[in-house]
This record gives C-alpha cells, sequence and structure tokens, in this order.
DNA sequence: CTGTTAGCGCCTTCAC
DNA sequence: GTGAAGGCGCTAACAG
C-alpha cells in the first residue's frame, strides 16, 4: 500500500501537497504540480488509509447500523423480508452518500454504542428500538456528541428525538375503517403481544383500528387483541386454539404484519378455514409474502426503500449540522386492495 | 472520549503501562500497578480508539462483507429470505468472534477491494461471485493480502480459492432421482438464465439433475432448460408462455430456489393448474417460502446459518494462520419431502 | 504556491 | 517493572 509520503517523494513535494491536491484544496497551486500529483497518484494506486484520515480528524465516514432484534430473537427472524430490504436500502444510500456501513445487531445498547465510539462513527442508524432503549441509545449517543438517527420508533421524550418511521396509527384506522364499512363489526387484532406493553408500531397500529372502529360504533376492546407469536410453532398452536375458541366471533381479522398473515392464511386453510369466504384477512407492509398469498392479501403498503433513504438523508444532514425542518419523518400509507377481505354477507 | 494518555496520566503510569495492561502483558508488573491501572482504566470507561490501535498495527479487526448482486438487481432481490439470513448469520459471526463488519453491496470488484483495503480489513467474505468476478477477486485480494473467503462460487482455479457452499450437484441430482423414482420421466429444470453461461449454483444443480435422469434413462437436454426471471413481473408472462406451449411436456418441474418455486405455484394456481396433481413442483433451499407454499414444497434442504459460521471460521483462521485442512467446505444437503410432489399417475 | 511541524491514539522496542 | 521515543498515515496551521 503506497501512503501520501510515498507519493510525495515520488512526484517531488511534500506531504501537505499531496494531501492539499486529495483534500480538493488546489488554492493556488501550480496547474502543473496538480497535474503532476494527481498522475502519481493515479498511476501508484493510491488509496487512502480509512484510519490515518479518522486519527487526522477528517471523520471516519461510518455510520453504524445497529438492529435491536432481541425480541424476534429466533434467527429466523432474519429471513423476514423486512430485515433484508432495510438492510440493503441502507446499505445503497449511506454507500451513495459516500460512506461506510458497519453493521451491529443487538448486542444491547451499552455494546452498540461502544462500537460506535470505538470506531469513531460518524452517525448511528438504529432500528427495532423499543422506548427504553431508545431513551438509553439517545442518552449515550448524546454524550458521545454522534448523530443518531432511529426507524420506526416510538419515543415520548423530547428534543434529541429523530426518528423516520410510518403514520402506523393511521394505517391501523385506515384499514379497519375500509373493514367496517364492509360490514365487518367484529375484528381481532392479532399482534406478537409478548413483549411488555409498550407504545410501539404494533401498538399504533391496533391504537389506529380501535379508533376506526369507535368510529364506526362497533366494539374493540382488549379481548379482540389475539397474542400470536413470531415463533412458527407457538403460532400455530395459538392460532389453531384461537379459531377453535373464538374465531366464530369475528367475520375479519386483522394482522400487524403480512408475514404473520399468509402464515395464518396457510393454518386456516389447513384447518379448513376459508378465506375470504368465512373469514376476511387483512395485513400490514405490502410486501412479498402479500403478493406470495392465495387469496393475495389485501394490506396496508408501506415504503421500506424511502424508509431507508430518508433515515440516512437524516442523519447525515445532523452529521453535516444542516438544518433540519422536523427531527420526525412520518412517511404515508395506504391500502392495496385485493383478494382476502370480501364484503360481509 | 478518554485516551491511554489520559489513563496514564490519572493512574500515574506512563501510556506504554497502561497499553501493556490492555494487551494483557503483565509480564513482571507489579501487582499494584496493574490493579491500579485496571480501576482508572474501569472508573474512566475507556473505550479504545479502533484507529489508532489499527494505525499501531494491531489490526483493524474488520471483516468486509461484499455482496455480488449485480444480476438480482432489483431491489426487490433484497427482499429474498437467503439475503438477510445469511447477513444476519455473517454478522452474528464476525460479532462473536470479537470482529467487526463491514458490509458493501456490489459495487464492483474494484469498488469494493478499494474499500477494504481502506479499511485494512482483515479478511474479506463475498458471495453472489461469478468466475469471473471471483478470478478478480482472488487477484485483488492476494495482491493486498488480505485473506478472502467465498460464499457460493464456483471457481476452477487454483490454490488461492477459498470457499464455503454446497454440495449442490448432489442435491440437485437427489431431487431429480427422487422425481424419477415416482415416474416422473420428463422433467423441466427452471431458473434464472439470463447471465452467460457459467457455471454456478444454478448451473450445478442442473447437472445433477442431468446426471440422475441420464442414470433413470430419461432424456433431459438444453430444451429442458427453461428460463424465468427474478423480475416478478417477466416471471409471469415466461411461465404463462411455458404453461400454454410446453407444460404439457413435463410431469414435474423442478425450480433452482424455494422463491421461484413457490411463486410459480401461485402463477400455476391462478392458471387453473393444480399441484401436484397436474403437475408436481420442487425447489431448492427449503426455506420461509417452503413452508408458507401450499401445498406445501418437497425441497432440498440447505443450512445457511451453517454457511455463514463456516466461512467466518475460514477467514479468521486464515487471518490468524492457522492450518487448514481444507481450502473448500461443502455442506450436505438433504431432501425435505412435503406435499408439491406426488407419484405420476 | 509549497514545505515544515505538530498532533490524532495506539503499539512496540529498547533503555533504565 | 516502568518509561521514553519513534512510527503508523493523514491533516491543518503556520512559515516561508
Amino acid at each position: 500500500m503506497v501512503s501520501i509520503k510515498k507519493i510525495a517523494e515520488v512526484a517531488g513535494v511534500s506531504p501537505s501537497t499531496v494531501s492539499n491536491v486529495l483534500q480538493g484544496r488546489f488554492h493556488k497551486m501550480k496547474a502543473d504540480t496538480l497535474e503532476r500529483v494527481r498522475r502519481v497518484i493515479r498511476d501508484h494506486n493510491y488509496i487512502s488509509n480509512m484510519s490515518g484520515r479518522t486519527l487526522g480528524r477528517h471523520g471516519s465516514r461510518i455510520i453504524a447500523v445497529v438492529m435491536d432484534y432481541q425480541r424476534r430473537d429466533e434467527l429466523n427472524a432474519l429471513q423476514h423480508p423486512f430485515f433484508g430490504e432495510i438492510l440493503g436500502a441502507l446499505e445503497h444510500e449511506i454507500r451513495n452518500a459516500g460512506y461506510f456501513m458497519m453493521l451491529y445487531i443487538s448486542a444491547g445498547v451499552e455494546e452498540s454504542l461502544r462500537m460506535a465510539a470505538s470506531w469513531d462513527a460518524e452517525g448511528i442508524i438504529a432500528t427495532g428500538c423499543n422506548e427504553d432503549n431508545c431513551r438509553k441509545f439517545i442518552e449515550g449517543a448524546e454524550k458521545l456528541g454522534i448523530p443518531m438517527v432511529f426507524i420506526d420508533a416510538y419515543y415520548e421524550g423530547g428534543s434529541g428525538f429523530f426518528n423516520v418511521g410510518l403514520h402506523d396509527r393511521q394505517g391501523g384506522f385506515m384499514m379497519a375503517d375500509y373493514l367496517a364499512g364492509l360490514g365487518h363489526k367484529r375484528i381481532a387484532f392479532l399482534a406478537d403481544m409478548s413483549q411488555p406493553e409498550g407504545v410501539d408500531v404494533d401498538y399504533e397500529r391496533r391504537a389506529g383500528c380501535g379508533a376506526a372502529l369507535a368510529g364506526q360504533g362497533c366494539s374493540f376492546s382488549r379481548e379482540d387483541f389475539v397474542h400470536i407469536s413470531y415463533h412458527p410453532g407457538e403460532r400455530r398452536d395459538l392460532l389453531r386454539c384461537f379459531i377453535r375458541d373464538r374465531l366464530a366471533g369475528y367475520s375479519a381479522l386483522f394482522f400487524a404484519s403480512d408475514y404473520l398473515a399468509a402464515d395464518s392464511i396457510n393454518i386456516l386453510h389447513d384447518e379448513g378455514i376459508r378465506v375470504p369466504e368465512d373469514v376476511s384477512v387483512a395485513g400490514f407492509d405490502d410486501n412479498i409474502f402479500a403478493l406470495q398469498a392465495r387469496p393475495r392479501l389485501t394490506t396496508v403498503r408501506q415504503n421500506v426503500l424511502e424508509k431507508a433513504f430518508f433515515a440516512v438523508k437524516l442523519v447525515i444532514a445532523r452529521i453535516k449540522k444542516e438544518g433540519i425542518e422536523k427531527n420526525q419523518i412520518l412517511l404515508p400509507v395506504s391500502l392495496s386492495i385485493r383478494d382476502s377481505v370480501m364484503k360481509k354477507s
């Protein structure tokens, strides 16, 4: 590996001149010096050393991506399309912006912050955080002076909270309103509720659902919240119990994600229940599962790629200390009407 | 951020003593010095700076993960479960081994190597490389002196090729043999063949398929290789043509991946073709799609988590210059028999 | 216009 | 047993 020093030697100038060329500081540089240095740089296939660069206080250009997925811990969760999609999109945006992506998956807030600090990360993007971890992250990152942005977080805290998310509540509302409009007055909301109650994506979707139903004069209370697990075996068992004991009370099932909805359609099918003839099913996300399900899933659409786009845009704005209009960007949702929901007969 | 210098100052020793403590070189250190230094380190929540450490030639502890997915370029490919699963598993193994993961997705071999060099990556793991890129990577990494390991690559090169893969050919063989044993004498193999012909995962699976069929006295030639795209719209069109013009000639369809198989089952279904009554369908991977498909997919099982495990193990062995028994680790495959294949009537 | 110098944080060799 | 010194690659302030 050739260093700046070596380049300088060959070009017959000093290291700082080479550095100046590299940094685009052609101030009052003689044209031929510039040209000569540039040629040597190219000829020697010079690659700048990031450690040196970082130490020489020019920023590490690292953005740490932290995924806090303790709860859906079955490694199986990684197969979930959201995971790959958001990761791929983040990488894309980060690289496009001229940064590097360091990936760190859920080893706890402390550990994640240590690694960010250790690498002088210029920014942090975190997904999957509950309120508690949000707070810890915000405090820690602030102390370290590293700009941090969350994706899909809910946090009632204050000024240090930067987030890119979704109008989850509105999504829940739109879907429930749509279902109720089709005559579905008794709707169950199914999600993974193994975590201690707290405001999160699922909570908001459910709240929207409740608001819509209240507006249409339908009842919707705690007992209509159904817990199903992200763990396949458990899910199957829970769902079977639900089908046996309580399904008859509902004409539509609203799942917190397409993954759960699509898989559940299959289980319903296996149990001899027809969708949508016997019960309507709705999802949330509009990802690959929605299209693969049969019947095709009626669901709430979100744009994951956009989430990544704005998250990266936001950290970088913070890194560059640009003016930021809003600390939180909530992306729109819309209904994708397909075949898993029908009018209540 | 406190530095070693600061720690030294507070503890009343020199920086090098602190460094010695950090490096576990307690040679002939006085017990109380050690204790004192340790306490100061803990009290000040010292976090070592990786840039400094790297520069002080102690290794960056970075493993660069490079994904070369130009071909399945629709960002949609990121939703593919394999992507998330292998990424998550790699991150897990890398972190467990005490390294950091830098992620870089397909910006070309040159670019990827530059970034690895720039960060003094200690190792590189690459997936999705065709033969050509393999060669370029191997040459480049060798020149840089960075140990490199591939996942799922095929390369007829030589000694510098380290790889973790699958007995793809055997997998193809097992499935085709199984199908033929059930009376399926005319089998089509469906894969994305948009890339110039070359030896890769799909090629091998197909070759195994061919060998099995030959062994059972069945014909299997170029015209039984069917191109279907990873792009949803295109795939649908191609498959429709295939169904209309050529499906009648086959009693079983062997897809190169579960994703393609599962999606195609739906398209077949939409076209009024029943699986497995009208045609049997087999996949390859045994991932989330295989279980979600209805009928459940009969497929070839691979263990993605193991791939990641061995890939990381292999690079690290190379990094540490440990003895390596074999340059290539090929993991076993097995059949997962489910409901999408039936005996030919 | 260009070079000299000091410093970023850490590691290692060599004296004491 | 511990410390001083030099160096890794790069940057920036300051001289000239």
